[in-house]
DNA sequence: TTGTAGGCGTTATCAG
DNA sequence: CTGATAACGCCTACAA
């Protein structure tokens, strides 16, 4: 019942607790006997020292706390196991940590920092809007990675990794374009979103605009739900399917993640048309998913591993003392797929 | 540079300390007054109580942790969404902590028992190869969910939810036999692997056996790999490719994950083969990419909801000490799905 | 209703 | 090389 301490460990060896302590945090200042018949005693009792004691006591530590809101999304699942390995390369400490939607990330954050003493912090997903004021308050080295912003304009008290999502899916829908689609239909999160949903809407336009097709508000599918901002599947399918019952006219559709494409294949298959024959569907991120699906998603690719490392690589340079707060912008690659096709007014049926 | 304490809120306030922490702990004892002013120099200095301190110095918490054993799996996501939802609503704190393949889930359990006072433990995935004794030294309620064991008898010590994985799978493999499938191979986990694969290769060989089928070891493929567990599609895929290069005839596949089944169509689809005329897959979990896979993939849907939310049952059962630890076994739905169908020796070309 | 003091289990400091 | 002892920041008797 009673749970065993540093100190029943020291009487039981007949040592002191701080020469315990030597031991089992490898002082150099320690007899090699000593040490090792306290280490064994710790391992015979099953003694295993209290974080909470250790965290309040120890003046540094050499953990990096990893934020991640929407731990669903396959694309940062991936993302956190490149980073995993990166950090425990540099022989520290990955202190993983889900956010929830409605969570603040800067709090958890604050909170992390006065419990484990952290090194630094790495934010992914969500949006950037918070003061300068608060995230000096951090007191430590911050990366944000695809996390999206409004004014890509970092203040100097962070680093930044991403990719510029107007940009990539300006050239999505520029490549769906000049395939020849005309009446290009969009899938997005809802409207109050102002992270990346919102951006990605912005080259969305800006694609259709130098390619004088006028927009047409009626082929922006919004999910519904306010605060609604899955990537989902479902969401995808429930999108797609009213915009296909709508009977509004279109020829392709850009949807703004991976899932929401495959979702969408589903109603549209479901509803006796085809993949890319009746409707070229394209997606964004390059998740595995895209690649296995069939037909394959037509997708933006973002370069995962190379963003990952980066995002570690900024955060020891700072920590290090060695770079100050970087801006790093990464390029997106056009995946052409089985999903897409350019546009054909006579509407084959035997493509190939 | 310097953290605020506790200490610098009771000296700004002109209060004592004790009344600050009545004050953040919702104590009954204090003046709203004094209480009001607390709370607001408190948020005015934005100060944040130090964790540590805190689960030091506390005798109990709320604290429920969650141990998964592969993080990505979205079988498990899924589970933890719901279980995150059912630990909430008992106003308790989700303590999520991501367990590596080469970590001792219980280890870590421990540290975390000591370090946060914890009221229960739920372990999720992973193989439960642990003795009694190593169990009862966590000494707060225990329950494993969608966890391996070969011998299907827990102790007393522990509660214990699952799908019959022998008798699920055996299901599936049955249905196969039943279309008419007499050569059927399976994708599964490396040959060390004690856990889940292995007890779905249990019941693929049962189901076999009954149908008078006779075991071909050419069928089964194991991934290579030592220490390969991972559930990915990239596996299926390379596997899949395998299997066909080798020549080896057969009607039918069963993946031991649908994850694996959807990497299996993709290799399938390159060999110029189609899914299901040519040859039948079929998965395991029913996980949301199954159903949205095209075609659909025919899988023995494990039922998510009810296993987490029995789950989170169990275990407040025992912190309540209403009941005692239990052993559930749920049942699974086998969903038939667009990649499977009856076996035709003719090799029709046109299918309904 | 409030404040003071002691201790939670460690580590850091400093004298032996 | 080793062992007392004083913090770390908070909670909680207990006394006021």
């Amino acid at each position: 019942m009673e749970m065993i301490t540093i100190k029943d460990i020291a009487k039981m060896c007949g040592a002191g607790v701080s020469t315990v302590s030597r031991a089992m945090n490898n002082h150099p200042d320690i007899n090699e006997e000593t040490k090792t018949k306290i280490l064994n005693t710790i391992k015979e009792y099953n003694y295993i020292p209290n974080n909470s004691a250790r965290n309040l006591k120890r003046t540094e530590s050499r953990a990096i706390a990893l934020l991640v809101k929407g731990i669903a999304n396959p694309f940062f699942v991936k993302m956190i196991k490149i980073m995993e390995e990166a950090i425990e390369k540099e022989r520290c400490l990955l202190v993983l940590r889900h956010v929830d939607e409605e969570e603040n990330e800067v709090d958890v954050a604050m909170s992390l920092v006065k419990e484990r003493k952290l090194r630094g912090i790495i934010f992914l997903g969500g949006y950037l809007n918070h003061t300068k004021e608060e995230l000096l308050r951090l007191q430590v080295p911050l990366v944000f990675s695809s996390t999206s912003s409004m004014d890509q304009k970092p203040g100097d008290c962070y680093s930044y990794v991403s990719v510029n999502d107007v940009t990539e899916s300006y050239k999505m829908v520029d490549y769906l374009c000049k395939l020849g689609h005309r009446k290009i239909a969009v899938l997005i999160t809802n409207e109050a979103d102002c992270g990346i949903g919102r951006l990605r809407l912005q080259g969305y336009e800006k694609a259709l605009k130098d390619n004088q097709i006028e927009l047409d508000q009626e082929l922006i599918y919004h999910m519904k739900e306010i605060g609604m901002t899955s990537y989902t599947m479902e969401n995808g399918y429930e999108l797609m399917n009213e915009l296909l019952d709508s009977g509004k006219e279109f020829s392709a559709v850009f949807a703004i993640s991976d899932t929401l494409a495959i979702g969408a294949c589903k109603a549209i298959f479901e509803h006796g048309l085809r993949v890319p024959e009746d409707i070229s569907v394209s997606g964004f991120d390059g998740i595995d998913m895209a690649h296995y699906y069939n037909p394959t998603i037509t997708t933006l690719r973002q370069p995962v591993e190379e963003m990952a490392k980066e995002t570690v690589n900024l955060l020891f340079s700072v920590i290090r003392g060695k770079e100050t707060h970087q801006y790093k912008t990464f390029e997106g690659e056009l995946l052409e797929g089985g999903s897409t096709q350019s546009y054909c007014c006579c509407d084959s049926d035997s493509p190939s």
